[in-house]
DNA sequence: CTGAAACCTGAACCACCTTTCAAGTTTGTT
DNA sequence: AACAAACTTGAAAGGTGGTTCAGGTTTCAG
């Protein structure tokens, strides 16, 4: 067997080593998205977490460790936002305008998610393209539920999910992230959004 | 003076240090794509150009100085690439197909610069930044030639040339860097994406 | 109550890497 | 040829920070 993951169970047996886990995390996820991977330290972790720097190997295996589970912990929290902001009851139309929208407020209230998916890229590759391979597939049927309604043209498949999705993280990024005085709000932003993607820029 | 990054010149003026400076660019080049801006070292960079460590320090003040050299170096190089692909008596439409092509086939060539491009927003956001915003002001500037000359609709601005240099660098992603068997070639996504940009998805 | 397992502590270990520097070599100019 | 400037060299200084570990404390089932 291969170089596997083994979760090697570091799983806290009582009610005090699952605080303890808690603060951990929590620490982490400040840490990480204040000072980025590299510069996040372990003792910054648990000074942080108010706890001894012993203590966070009671817990996680490495630094890469814990910033694994950090990223799987936070495309939950993307993926269960977006599922609250829907509702099948909404035209296709309109559940992506809704979908934008609720991605651009979960960013704003969670900036550091962004910068630690982001992060992803380099310090864990795998979670990082699960992350958008599993969010790709989630518009694509979407998109394929669209057509079968009627509501958007056939044949829609990945090319389309993918363009739709890089839509959305860009302006994320620009509006969110890079937000300027003066920018329009993101209703705004997704009913532009919702325009280009339904009837295109062309004349 | 606050803390300008000083170019503090250390410019070849022999042909000798002109050869040199570019066995370190190529080199860096490599190592940064290969292992990442932390897991690389200079000692990997010298010995791959096949100098020796100290000489490294006549071309760059420091570690971040040869990655920020080597990131301006490749968002030029892929403005360069864009630029010659494109030609002023193409429509706008068509215009937009062929950037995206070059940008595809570019990114094929070059699968280095998208991941060294990409970890500059941690060791170097102002270059990162910088980038996409060169990036989308000169899409923006073609959307609006194309409002003018009646192509696309008017009143494209800002978010609509984010969403489209989103759509952009998804589709890389996927498909050149992701890319999998069987998957369309270049030609057919850009095609795709030039039909949902123009006339969107809805029906 | 009691023993074992879980949990906590923090100094020290250790591996690694950036940066410096003094001394030697090459290049280009007069 | 002769000299200065440009360039090269590699050992070692100097720092950093992840990880270990032996010993102490707390928790909880029986």
């Amino acid at each position: 067997m291969a170089a596997t993951h083994r979760p090697s169970d570091k799983t806290p047996r009582t009610e005090r080593g699952r605080i303890t886990l808690r603060k951990l995390l929590d620490a982490a996820a400040t840490e990480f998205a204040d000072k980025g991977f590299h510069e996040a330290s372990i003792s910054g972790i648990t000074r942080c977490a108010g706890v001894a720097l012993g203590t966070f190997y009671t817990y996680f295996d490495s630094k890469d460790a814990v910033f694994r589970a950090l990223v799987s912990d936070m495309s939950a929290g993307v993926g269960k936002a977006a599922r609250e902001a829907l509702d099948p009851s909404m035209g296709a139309l309109e559940i992506e305008r809704a979908a934008l929208r609720a991605f651009l407020e979960f960013a704003a209230e969670h900036k550091e998610i962004y910068r630690i998916i982001d992060e992803a890229e380099f310090v864990d590759p795998d979670s990082y393209r699960t992350h958008y391979e599993t969010i790709g597939a989630r518009i694509e049927e979407r998109l394929r539920q669209g057509g079968e309604s009627g509501e958007f043209v056939p044949g829609l498949g990945t090319p389309e999910a993918w363009a739709l999705m890089g839509m959305n993280v860009f302006l994320g990024l620009r509006y969110v992230i890079w937000g300027r005085e003066g920018d329009p709000d993101f209703a705004e932003i997704a009913r532009r959004a919702n325009i280009l993607l339904t009837q295109g820029i062309g004349r």
